[in-house]
RNA sequence: GGGGUUAUAGCUCAGCUGGAUAGAGCAUCGGCCUUCUAAGCCGAGGGUCGCAGGUUCGAGUCCUGCUAACCCCA
């Protein structure tokens, strides 16, 4: 429709310019928009407004100009002039009933598009290192990662849903020793716990079920654990060098083979819960990308190669440099330290050139906004490596600040003081929790009150939109139990008996959708089909108040009936896109 | 000190990329259930769009400078 006016404006345009009422060779781009007040029309151009300038003109009488000659058409029933200069166009309605027909026919299909045109596109997101549960903080990533997935998918492009694990380095150590001290406790080994190790519960989970299985096989006596061990915090030492001693401890006293059995049950045990939560949280993957692997298979050594290839690497002080700065970052980073070791940047490094080469024509990697200064760096890397940096983007995720009766809750892995995602999920419920998240923009920092989100779940915005789609299924099996047969067809040949206010205003908030989703899908902004869809619901709802739809009338009942099941079928396709449950009743 | 993000109603947030009278939810007040689900609808009050300039027919939106909050880096 918007193509249709457009090109009635283009031809009126040119018209003026043969007749010489315009002499400017210069067309502007011409924006046609739908009107937020229905009493403007359906849609309105200001080409007048933008052209006066040029033409040197008053907007209002060149707007009069190309109004005289602007062809007729059978769709536009009405043009108006308004305001300033704007040209207003009223739609025939006889066009608007067309989409009942049309979401009838594509049904879950309404609204998908192929403007991705098929290209690859990798989304990574959450990855949080698996040295403990999920906690809110990542649910938001989770929740805006997995609809940005879905709706580049729902627009035609071919995408993979990644994470990256980071099972290699410090982290993942301080926690395969967290997990082997909790075992000697449960060997009967008493001693206090590094200030610095992971606090969590789980850990203890982990070593219970390690010492259920494998009884003493890894004990040691402690005294034995902590000779010439220096001194944690608390004692006056450095909880740092308390804990790396700890660990090359934990190394020497069990071997490398059961270090590595230790490691890989903490490991695999947190990973488990991980995907379980996600997957409960309607969060899935096609791919779990692990940094170890990165470093077994020789990913590192070969990007880093690359990089020194292209003379990027140079050695100071016993470390070896990329020179980053050299394409746009603010200084140099090391990528493999004085003592042999690669950076996490290194592993980056590499694991980005393993994602080109993989062949994505787009690489989106979703962060919390804390990493934002890391951008710059790998950035550089990417053209280090030869490849278009364009082909990344980076979305930053603002990180959401909990409160629980007016207190910040604070959130702190090593600790174990944290609300996990799982907690979350229980007390609000996944629809709720995934809906909220999204409703936001992604750049907003934003505020979650844990206790009003417990004590007045029925306050939360997901039921207006979920209660519009029981409420369609509702009217449905009403229509059964009064014994009445709805005739789809005739209701299709009637839809012009839709004339109420209400009911055209639906029809065109409908039409809306596919542009509603693209604009989401296209910008990275989930929120706005969450607004969409709760302009639809609210609009039902408005209807629904004012209109009985199960009347004697059976031409408008089945005319009512079409408009009302397109509805539902906006809502679900809708709902489904951002995996939030369609309930038949509430 | 350098950088990023944010600032809109009492609170939480939108504002369709520069358009017409700045919107929603919650909260407050007043109406609507013998009629398809009141988790709903209708209405009212509530605003210096952080502050000060600038760009132009037109600025919450763009540019500059401040201020504050959060976050990175030295």
């Amino acid at each position: 429709m918007k193509q249709t006016i457009e090109a009635l404006i283009v031809q009126a345009v040119e018209s003026l310019k043969t007749s010489g009422v315009l002499e400017t060779n210069t067309l502007p781009t011409i924006t046609i928009e739908r009107c937020r007040d229905p009493e403007h029309g359906d849609f309105a151009t200001n080409v007048a407004l933008i052209l006066a300038k040029v033409a040197k003109t008053n907007p209002r009488q060149l707007a009069e100009k190309i109004l005289a000659v602007l062809p007729v058409h059978d769709a536009v029933i009405k043009v108006e002039l308004a305001g300033p200069g704007f040209i207003n166009f009223f739609i025939n309605p006889n066009v608007q009933y067309a989409i009942i027909q049309t979401i009838h026919e594509l049904g879950r299909e309404f609204g998908l598009s192929a403007i991705g045109a098929g290209k690859k596109v990798q989304v990574e997101f959450v990855s949080a290192n698996p040295t403990g549960p999920l906690h809110v903080g990542h649910g938001r990533g989770a929740a805006y990662g997995s609809v940005v997935a879905d709706l580049l998918q729902a627009v035609g492009f071919e995408v993979e849903r990644e994470y990256y694990v980071n099972d290699a380095g410090r982290q993942m150590d301080i926690l395969a020793t967290s997990v082997w001290l909790r075992y000697l406790e449960e060997c009967g080994e008493v001693f206090p716990f590094p200030s610095n190790g992971y606090r969590g519960d789980y850990v203890r989970e982990i070593a219970w079920t390690i010492h259920k299985n494998s009884a003493n096989q890894y004990h040691q006596p402690i005294a034995t654990v902590l000779e010439n061990i220096p001194a944690d915090e608390p004692q006056g030492g450095d909880k740092d060098v308390y804990i790396d001693a700890l660990i090359e401890r934990a190394k020497t006293l069990l071997g490398l083979e059961h270090y590595r059995a230790v490691f890989q049950v903490g490991l695999q045990g947190i990973l488990q819960d991980i995907k379980a939560d996600l997957s409960e949280f309607g969060v899935n993957y096609q791919c779990w990308f692990s940094e170890q692997q990165l470093m077994d298979d020789g990913s590192v050594e070969k990007a880093l190669a690359r990089l020194r290839a292209g003379d990027y690497l140079y050695e100071k002080d016993g470390a070896t440099w990329f020179a980053s700065s050299q394409l746009g970052d603010e200084k140099d980073r090391v990528v493999v330290r004085e003592n042999g070791q690669y950076t996490y940047f290194a592993s980056d490094i590499a694991y980005h050139h393993h994602k080109l080469e993989r062949g994505f024509d787009q690489i989106i990697d979703i962060w919390g906004a804390d990493h934002h200064g890391y951008i710059p760096r790998v950035r550089a890397a990417m053209r280090a490596l030869g490849a278009d940096d364009s082909k990344l983007t980076v979305l930053l995720v603002q990180f959401a600040i909990l409160w629980r009766n007016g207190v910040k809750v604070p959130m702190s892995t090593r600790s174990g003081e944290f609300v996990t995602l799982r907690q979350l999920r229980n007390e609000v419920g996944k629809d709720a929790a995934r809906f909220f998240y999204a409703m936001r923009r992604s750049e907003q920092h934003m505020d979650f009150d844990l206790s009003l989100a417990v004590s007045k779940t029925n306050e939360n915005p997901v039921f207006y939109v979920q209660y519009a789609y029981a409420r369609v299924c509702s009217v449905l099996r009403q229509l059964d139990e009064k014994g009445w047969q709805r005739n789809l067809q005739s209701g299709m040949d009637n839809l012009n008996l839709l004339t109420a206010e209400h009911e055209i205003a639906l029809l065109s908030t409908l039409t809306r959708y596919p542009e509603a989703l693209q604009k989401a899908a296209l910008q990275y902004e989930p929120h706005q089909l969450i607004l969409y869809l709760r302009d639809v619901a609210h609009e039902f709802h408005t209807y629904y108040n004012a209109h009985q739809f199960l009347v004697e009338d059976a031409l408008l009942r089945d005319a009512r009936l079409n408009l009302v099941c397109a509805v539902k079928q906006v809502l679900a396709n809708g709902l489904i896109l951002l995996a939030i449950n369609t309930p038949e009743s509430m």
